[in-house]
Formats: structure tokens, C-alpha cells, sequence
DNA sequence: GCGAAAAAAGAACGACCGTCCTATAAACGG
DNA sequence: CCGTTTATAGGACGGTCGTTCTTTTTTCGC
């Protein structure tokens, strides 16, 4: 009962990892088990099937984003600060976490968007969770007087994560040696204009 | 030699709608000839690998991109207004086209941006192209005094680049009604920073 | 340490994949 | 209309996939 949860554990961690590489589909059952020195249907056995194996490895991910970036964030001050952590550890989670392949979340969007099941409701469960979090932090923001009281903190929240998706794209597909430098920038520019009074 | 090149353009065709359903790595030989009414090596004879079938559906889908979004674009007045109707047809170029699955070319960033290979490259040079002419529309509006002086033109590009991306997460991935809504709001945010003098 | 229970391995399955080879059918220039 | 070129079909290959069943090994409470 308690080698196996111990296994069980250690296949989502290298899964993970993988899965950023290679995406959900992309990720095999037996590449998995080759990887960690398994037996393909030892591996399986662990999981019902594929689909579980996938939402799983989704709410890994979810657990690792959490303790990486979110939690960090809540030990800043409320406001502004808080905004900016969860923007920084956003930015990189992924290298942080050694996830080669880029943000997970981002490669499962693209691979899930139009494949309903399991799978993509986890996912955008857990996007929801991600956006009220940034939607949250940006209301706080608002109290503490930080930003102007009109703000749509939703759609703060939505652009802040267009901000994320062009970093993405610069840096990973593009290679764009500038990325961060332009992810920045542009994030200031939010902030900026969350700040002002109504322009 | 004129029947070959008819199927040819046809198999195109079907192929970059099924693409945007199932990504480049999904859309199968046997997949795409059923779709026809081929038989699998039939149509596989018009391509001499699938890394060639995936490098001219990424073509095939930039001419079409280009008859559809640039081409008209460029028969608007040259400024804020090209810039406006730039993003105005990559906003709904993809529900034009049918292409069920989204922009296709969001979905193989995806795929592509951890594979080397042929397909990665013809899709990292059609995205420079792409972010090229948006910068250079950019370029023209500061020299049509429509936007500042000092206005980073690849800045604004690559932002521009992230609404939209933000705006294919929104509305496919979360099923946001408001997505449309909430992506010309941002794109309004960053017509307004590239007027008003240095913020 | 023994015996039950859990974990892992081994082997096989049907299905689909990209690719190749060969034969047939259609298209087309003369 | 014929003969050649071209386009399509048919079938088979080795490989990988997820999944299942059976067997062996390991774990762990007693």
C-alpha cells in the first residue's frame, strides 16, 4: 500500500516532464515506462487507461503550478506586489520546474481545445481556478488602492494571460532571444494603464 | 498533368480543414484519403513523406491566410485604419475559412515548437513573415502620424500577437462568450498606448 | 518468517500508423 | 485512336499504440 503509491508518484513527476516535451497525445504509455525502467503494463496497471493517466498528469502539473508560483505569491504583500509575483513566477515555472518542453498548460490548450473529455475539463477547470487567481489578486490590487477602482479585473486578468501566451510564443517557437525582455515590457504597459485614472 | 495538380489542391484543401481539427501530428494518411474517397497510397503518392504533407498544409494554409487577412488589409488606408483591419481579419479569418478547429497555425505553434524538422521551420518562417508585415503596418501608422514617434513597431507586433493569442485561449479552450469582446478591449488598450505620447 | 495482498512483468490482441511495391485505370499528346 | 505517361488502387511490411490476461515477484501485517 505504500510502495506502490510511492511508484504511483514518481511516474506523474517524470510524466510531467515528459508530457511538456511531447504533449498528452504524444505521451505513450510504454515511452513512459521505458523512461522510468518499467514494464509497460506494470506502468499501466497504476492507471485504468490513458485518459486517466492524462488527467492525472494534469492535476500533477496543477499541484507542482501551485507550489511553484502561487503560494510564493501569497507570502507578498497584497496588491501590486502580489500581482507582479504572480506574473514573475509565472514566467517561469516552467525552466524552474526543468519542464524542457515549455509550459504544460499551454502545449495542453492547444492539444485539448477541441477534444472533449476528461482530460480537457480538468484542464480548464483548473484555468478557471488560474484566471480567478489573477482576477482575485488584481481586485485586491484595487482595494489597496494600487489600481483605479473602475478596473475590469477579469479582463486584467485576461490580457495578463495574452501577455503570457505571446511570451510563450516568442520563446518557444520563435526563440526569440528578446522574449522576456518584451513579456516585461508588455506586462508594465498593463500595469501602467490598470494604475491611471480612466484613460 | 493537369488532373494530378486538381487533387493535389484538393487533398490541400480538405487536409488544412482536418489540420485545424486534429493538429498536424493527428491528421493521418488513412484519415485524410477517407475524408476524399481516396484510397491511402493514392493520395499518398501526391506526397513523398508526411513531414512533406505537413510542410505544404502549412503552406497551403498562408496562401490562404494571406488571400484572406493581408490582401484585403492592404486595400484599406494605409495607418490605423490597415492596422485595425489587419487584426480585424485574423480575429475571424479562421470561422471564415471553416476551419472548425482554430487557427491552425496557434495550434501547430504548439505542436511544432519543441520538433525540428521541416514543418517547424516553414512554420517559424511564415510566423516572422507574418509578425513582419504586422510591425510594418505599425511602422506606417507613426509615419502617418497616427501613432507616436518613439513607438516600439516589434513591440507592438508582438503584443498584438498576444491579445490574439489570448483571444484563441479564451474562446476555444474556455468557451469564453465574451472572448471577442474582451479582445478588442485589450486591442483598443493598445491602440491608445501607441497614440498618446510617451506614457 | 509465513501467508495474503499488492505490485510488477511478460506476452499477446487488434487497430492504426507511415511507407513501399506492384498492378490497374484514367488522362492526354501525337 | 493509340501508346505513353500519369494518376489511383490494392495489398503487404514492420512498428507502435492502448489494453487485457496471466504469471511471477515483491511487499508487508501478523
Amino acid at each position: 500500500m505504500r510502495k506502490g503509491e510511492l511508484t504511483h508518484q514518481a511516474i506523474l513527476e517524470t510524466a510531467v516532464r515528459l508530457a511538456s516535451r511531447v504533449g498528452l497525445h504524444g505521451l505513450s504509455i510504454g515511452g513512459l515506462a521505458e523512461e522510468l525502467g518499467l514494464s509497460k503494463s506494470g506502468l499501466f496497471a497504476h492507471f485504468k487507461s490513458k485518459a486517466e493517466l492524462q488527467v492525472q498528469v494534469l492535476e500533477a502539473a496543477t499541484v507542482v503550478f501551485t507550489e511553484r508560483v502561487v503560494r510564493p505569491a501569497l507570502g507578498r504583500p497584497r496588491g501590486e506586489p502580489r500581482v507582479r509575483a504572480l506574473f514573475d513566477g509565472w514566467l517561469t515555472w516552467d525552466r524552474d520546474t526543468l519542464l524542457e518542453g515549455g509550459c504544460i498548460f499551454v502545449a495542453a490548450a492547444a492539444e485539448l481545445d477541441d477534444a472533449p473529455g476528461p482530460a480537457r475539463d480538468t484542464l480548464v477547470q483548473g484555468q478557471r481556478d488560474w484566471l480567478d487567481c489573477l482576477a482575485q489578486a488584481a481586485r485586491i490590487a484595487v482595494a489597496e488602492g494600487h489600481f483605479r477602482q473602475a478596473l475590469d479585473v477579469e479582463q486584467f486578468a485576461h490580457d495578463q494571460y495574452g501577455v503570457m501566451l505571446g511570451f510563450h510564443h516568442a520563446k518557444r517557437l520563435m526563440r526569440d532571444p528578446q522574449a522576456e525582455a518584451r513579456a516585461r515590457r508588455a506586462f508594465d504597459a498593463l500595469l501602467t494603464a490598470a494604475r491611471i485614472p480612466t484613460a
